[in-house]
DNA sequence: TAACACCTGTAA
DNA sequence: TTACAGGTGTTA
């Protein structure tokens, strides 16, 4: 579900809601979510901690404690992090529930598929997938210059590389396929084959389609809400993203929709080279 | 790099 | 009943 857009979206909320409360009781009632430990280290090591600030690196979530450790979370499909005043048992897919001092902060999955870690003293490293991440798609480290170097390396898909965290970190199927979009580039292109002005105009789109993201507070196809549970806006903004059959915007062709490494891709096949 | 696995819900 | 879904790790 969530990509860079939508993860901040739910950072920006959980911090101005939870930063500064403190985790007065845990209850795990899906343990296997948690990867690295288990429930008993788990709720001892979090228990009685403040949660001082909540950041975020690519598509992960990290809730800063006081104490020695920390908490991490990567939402994955249908992940959802929600702070409510009151806790009530009817909330659906509730698997894991922080009582704080003030309000609830709850983590919410229909399909289980998301991940919480328990990030030591030393901070996240050692944690799968959070070591290798590249330079964030709206960092000012992920420069065309970069993007040039990484992609002369590669004869692969250029979708496929978007998609890949350890190149740039925090684009999923929705951006990328809005980016590839808007810089005119066929999501099949071979990397290697990008010209310098391609890849400007590539980065200038990721820039752009992250920051629509962001404006509207994330893209809610099915089950993405923010930290107050409500959902965001920039599905009504997708130029093809979930728009096949549709009117290109540019030239009034039809949308299309093909599979690309097993991941649904949407593209104009007369404006897309 | 492809297929499959992890899961559940929804829509065709 | 089947295919598909904002992701990613493992295996062939």
């Amino acid at each position: 579900m969530p990509e860079l857009p939508e993860v901040e979206t739910v950072r920006a909320y959980i911090h101005q809601y939870t930063a500064g409360k403190k985790i007065m009781h845990i209850d795990v009632r899906l343990a296997r979510l948690i990867k690295n430990a288990d429930a008993d280290t788990f709720i001892h090591a979090l228990t009685g901690q403040t949660i001082e600030a909540v950041k975020r690196r690519g598509k992960y979530l990290l809730l800063q404690c006081s104490g020695s450790h920390s908490l991490l979370v990567h939402l994955r499909m249908t992940g959802s992090l929600i702070y409510v005043p009151h806790w009530q048992e009817n909330i659906k897919a509730a698997h894991i529930i922080f009582s704080l001092q003030e309000g609830t902060l709850v983590y919410r999955d229909i399909r289980t598929l998301g991940c919480l870690w328990l990030v030591p003293p030393q901070g996240p490293t050692g944690i799968q997938g959070y070591d290798t991440l590249g330079p964030d798609g709206n960092s000012p480290a992920c420069t065309t210059a970069y993007l040039r170097q990484a992609l002369a390396g590669t004869q692969r898909y250029i979708k496929s590389f978007l998609l890949d965290q350890t190149k740039i970190a925090g684009l999923g199927n929705i951006y990328v396929d809005e980016a590839l979009f808007l810089a005119h580039i066929s999501p099949f292109r071979r990397c290697h084959t990008l010209t310098q002005e391609e890849i400007e105009h590539l980065h200038d789109a990721i820039v752009h389609v992250l920051h629509e993201g962001l404006k509207y507070g994330g893209t809610t196809i099915q089950n993405f809400v923010n930290g107050s549970g409500r959902e965001g806006q920039n599905q009504n903004h997708l130029l093809v993203y979930g728009r096949e059959g549709t009117p290109c915007v540019f030239c009034g062709g039809t949308i299309q929709y093909k599979k690309l490494t097993g991941r649904g891709t949407h593209y104009c096949p007369h404006c897309q080279h």
